[in-house]
DNA sequence: CCTCATAACTGGATGTTGAA
DNA sequence: TTCAACATCCAGTTATGAGG
């Protein structure tokens, strides 16, 4: 009910990152939307038989501009490009290579915010099979990260985090990346694929993590080493609400916000949860109501000292 | 919701520096 | 002298967001 900072874990077989096929940032983001809507249909038998699965996406949810040609030209791009991928079966050690669109069709009407994909059931082994390890991860901050390098190395660093860290040669790791061949140079490869992701991550991200790169083979650096963390600056903001003062303080402030007026009191109510001032305000509150209560002021002193004063106190700009 | 100008990013090319 | 790292530049893409 209570929402400050909604953690919606979602769960991606490990063969899409490592999947033949270079995503941009918005298929990417495509991709984490049609996974969520299939979470409920994932499985860990490689001979699952799929139906085909209707998919219907908010355009808005996509793109955080307007423009939604980017977003209906991403979708094209992918009903058009085939992904290569291995099912491992881990039981029989066997691995089974597979080709297939990822979306079979693209409806959508001219001026609708709506969008329908069609997944053939091909893809659906692709977007569902699990048997063959998978990695969680939070579904608003993968979302969140503008990178697809950044993306990218988020899903490893959920993959690793419970090993710290991982460690590879630059080659297979350019491999992960989808950069085989590019960035050649060293000084771009820090520049504009780690720092840039790393910066990134200690943003938004609730694990970053730091790198070294090492010369094993000769005179070229052809190592890297990867330390994952979990990111505190983060966690700390990401405050666990109280539902009990939650509601609460919002109680108090509909007695001087009515709805019939306006939605100011849960606006105010969430933005001192999302300051992290709910418990502060609760106890500021619950003095208020026995002053209240006991007649040792009266309603209009009470509502001046809440709008001149204490909303003040509890980070809302303008009461 | 779409269009369009422009800001930002990507990734290759070129020249310079510095260590073996 | 040589080869890799580093610094800069730049053209082609892609993202952004105001205005229609």
């Amino acid at each position: 009910m209570t929402k400050s900072k909604e953690s919606h874990i979602i769960i991606q077989p490990n063969h899409v990152s490592t999947a033949k096929y270079r995503y941009t940032s918005i298929e990417k983001n495509i991709m984490y939307h049609i996974i969520d809507k299939l979470q409920e249909v994932m499985s860990k038998d490689p001979f699952e038989v799929y139906n085909e699965q209707k998919i219907i996406l908010e355009l808005r949810q996509l793109d955080k501009n307007n423009n939604y040609n980017n977003i209906k030209r991403a979708v094209k791009s992918m009903a058009k490009k085939p992904v290569e991928f291995d099912i491992v079966i881990p039981k029989e050690n066997k691995i089974r290579k597979n080709l297939s669109l990822l979306i079979a069709a693209v409806e959508y009407e001219v001026r609708s915010k709506y969008i329908t994909l069609v997944i053939p059931s091909t893809a659906c082994v692709f977007f569902c099979y699990v048997g063959g390890g998978f990695t969680a991860f939070q579904k608003t901050v993968a979302l969140s990260l503008n990178s697809i390098h950044s993306k990218v190395l988020y899903e490893l660093c959920c993959r690793w985090a419970d090993r710290g860290g991982f460690n590879s040669d630059l080659i297979s790791f350019r491999g992960y990346l989808q950069i085989e061949g590019k960035y050649s140079q060293i000084a771009h490869l820090r520049n504009k694929v780690l720092n840039v992701a790393k910066k990134e991550l200690q943003e938004k991200a609730d694990l970053c993590f730091n790198y070294s790169l090492e010369k094993r083979g000769g005179k070229k650096y052809d190592y890297i080493n990867i330390k994952i963390f979990s990111n505190k600056k983060i966690e700390d903001k990401e405050i666990i609400v109280n539902e009990e003062h939650y509601n609460y303080v919002y109680r108090f402030l509909l007695l001087f916000y009515p709805n019939h007026i306006d939605n100011s009191a849960l606006l105010y109510t969430n933005q001192i949860s999302n300051k992290g001032f709910l418990d502060k305000a609760y106890s500021r509150f619950i003095r208020l109501d026995d002053d209240l209560t006991s007649n040792k002021k009266d309603k209009s002193d009470i509502f001046n000292l809440l709008r001149f004063v204490i909303l003040k106190e509890l980070g809302i700009s303008s009461p």
